[in-house]
DNA sequence: CCGGATTTGTTCACGGGCGTCACAAAGCGA
DNA sequence: TCGCTTTGTGACGCCCGTGAACAAATCCGG
């Protein structure tokens, strides 16, 4: 078919920043959209128009809660509900999960998680690619690209997984190239983008999470071992010259501490993530679980009951501090965004963190950071998600020329 | 005079890029350019015209060396000698000083320095102004805009100094405010900014240094006492959310070393420094010159003779080296450029010092960031002028309507 | 010495994209 | 019901760029 475009004399160069504001939910309606945009009312007419002619948003002219008191009520924006998705993928330590996700961050499909890694990243990848084209052919969903979240630093531009410590994956793996022909063969015939999971995350709590408005977003994360960072800055994912920035796992936050793998001692890495937890409250790993899920746990069950499980929470949270302390003197962001274990180790003692931050960073000024737990339950898959999306957010007239 | 501009119908969104290419010297001639702002032969012109009638660039018809070897020549772009300037001031331990610095970074005229620094910034920063005023009214120059650097954390948009702690200021001194009614009472009726003076210095050898053409530029500089930090991203200084970013003394070097005022021990800031140097070599700091000039001196005449300063300056080394490898952890830059003592390692040794970076940074991949010294003399200085020359380079246009 | 090839500077018409303005539409309150 | 306020929409014009044509300057080969 001949798509009937409106043949577009307003807005071609606020149509992306408009997207972005929907899709983050800062434009609930034509007005704002107006004020946000900068932009007269009937440019943004136009654009809100052609975003719903490009079947991205949708526009519902039915009055609802109005804006002030008085006037005639705005447009309506919202993001289409049957619109176009991004296939994302997550690998991690168990096992690995594929979803569709819409504009705006919504899980619209999720295929069942599987709970084993390959040691051969194409066979993991050949699964999970399949399982996301499957979620394609149910749904009968347009897929606009498709983004993968690994547990490792992910090298820019080869695309490669540097470090998959906690994964039966070669060193420098080169993810991207592999998921991309897997895409390729399982005929979905679009670009296959890659990250790390916490940046991922992190980009994910900026635009749909605890993470919305800050300016410059400092995310860390304890997975099941080993500690992870990011850093969003004016709403873009800041991975350094080489997509390797923010790895944070080795500042030193006790010069007496565990021995590291870095050579180092008192790493991050070694001294907050979940087995330094239940070395420090005396406790063994058990069997059944997840490390995190097993210090997760203990710190919930038994931090205000037992002494030992309160010292050790209390030190964790004091070398995360002293952590956080390091990053804040050198990135001064105006938020952190905690996730895994340390996001339980704030939930016990959010006072005590932010103390401890406020005290070791900026002269006294750390305080001004606000420390915050993370809201989203699948923030690497959204975040992958995200990643897929972002050409159509750059410049979302090329879908209808794509279209054909 | 109702200054005869050219009715300019193009170019107007293209010409701060295209004062900035010149500035910055990136854009020799005409056809360059063209091709650096993506525009067409006639845009171009329009703009090169445009930037020369106000008096920002000129435009020579004269061959000069061709670009090709065939071809007409292109016309040569440079800076205008005669062209307005910035009001640059610097204040450190010893003293303080002015200078008029034009586009391209070019120094146009420098005050005698002054070797004293008052308790009272207002002292300080009217006698500096006062220097600077006497200068333009010598030269007769145009004075576009002032900036002033500090050795201290600058914080925004406060601009108060936080901690010009080897000056003899109060903590939380507002010295933009005061700088500001400085210029008023000295009759220059212009904006003036502040910035820290590593901030500053980074800035300058990203525009005119050593940094250029890099995308993720970091700087380590080693004054009389501690040590500073900046950051360039993509051409833009990152000062972080509250201008605070990039305070770097604090990383741990040595986890046995010495205690640091800031409660820890073996920080950056004091094993790296001048008087570190001293001591690890076993001398004492001697009654004349700065400790930074005393330290330089020392390994520029013992460091291939005496075996204690040798182990002295490669133990430093080794701590600068840990130091960078933490940063280059968390930031991936691209690029590193040092200054004062810092640059003195890297001349000592610079195989050594890359060899202790790569190693410990980014799993072995820390090789593939150039390190390299600084280039620039007053790098403070121009990156003082950069501040008060920015918002020309935003928006030139505005100079012709502030001409009145 | 001269004519093509090549690259650059200049002029002019054209048009895309956005603001301005006026008017209609849709709610609220007296 | 009549203002008052705010929002959506269309006509018009301006700004700023492209594209094409032509002139200018230099190199190169004969």
């Amino acid at each position: 078919m001949t798509h009937t475009r409106s043949r577009l004399d307003r807005g071609r160069n606020a149509l992306g920043p408009a997207l972005e504001l929907v899709h983050t939910g800062r434009a609930p309606t034509r007005a704002v959209l107006t004020t946000e945009l900068g932009v007269t009312r009937a440019t943004a007419g136009a654009v809100a128009t052609e975003l719903a002619t490009l079947g991205l948003i949708t526009v519902d002219p039915r009055p609802g809660t109005a804006t002030g008191s008085q006037g005639r009520p705005s447009h309506r924006l919202a993001v289409a509900e049957d619109g176009p998705v991004a296939l994302a993928a997550q690998v991690h330590t168990d096992g690995y999960r594929a979803a569709l996700v819409g504009l705006g961050g919504r899980i619209v499909a999720t295929a069942p998680a599987c709970e084993a890694v390959d040691p051969d990243p194409a066979q993991v990848l050949g699964e999970v690619v399949a399982a996301g084209a499957g979620l394609l052919r149910e749904t009968g969903r347009r897929c606009i690209g498709a983004g993968l979240a690994v547990p490792s630093a992910v090298a820019e531009p080869e695309g490669t997984a540097l470090n998959p410590l906690h994964l039966p994956w070669p060193a420098g793996a080169p993810v991207r190239e592999i998921f991309n022909r897997c895409l390729t063969e399982a005929g979905v015939p679009v670009e296959g983008h890659c990250g790390n999971d916490v940046n991922l995350s992190a980009l994910a709590e900026h635009r749909h999470g605890a993470g919305q408005g800050a300016a410059h977003l400092l995310c860390v994360a304890t997975g099941h071992r080993g500690v992870g960072g990011a850093l969003v800055l004016d709403g873009r994912l800041h991975t350094g010259s080489s997509g390797l920035a923010l790895e944070v796992g080795h500042l030193t936050v006790d010069p007496q501490g565990r021995p590291c793998h870095c050579g180092s001692r008192g790493c991050l890495d070694v001294e907050t993530d979940p087995l330094a937890l239940l070395e420090a409250a005396g406790r063994r790993p058990g069997p059944e679980g997840s490390l995190l899920d097993q210090a997760g746990a203990l710190i919930g069950a038994e931090y205000p009951t037992d002494d030992a499980v309160r010292d050790a929470t209390r030190q964790l949270i004091d070398r995360l501090g002293l952590g956080l302390a390091g990053l804040v003197n050198i990135l001064n962001p105006d938020r952190i965004v905690l996730g895994g274990l340390h996001r339980a180790l704030l939930l016990a003692d959010a006072p005590r963190l932010r103390a401890v931050v406020a005290e070791r960073s900026l002269w006294g000024r750390g305080g001004s950071v606000a420390i915050l737990p993370c809201t989203l339950d699948h923030g690497s898959l959204v975040g992958a998600a995200e990643l897929a999306w972002q050409p159509v957010l750059d410049d979302p007239l090329a879908l209808a020329v794509t279209a054909g």
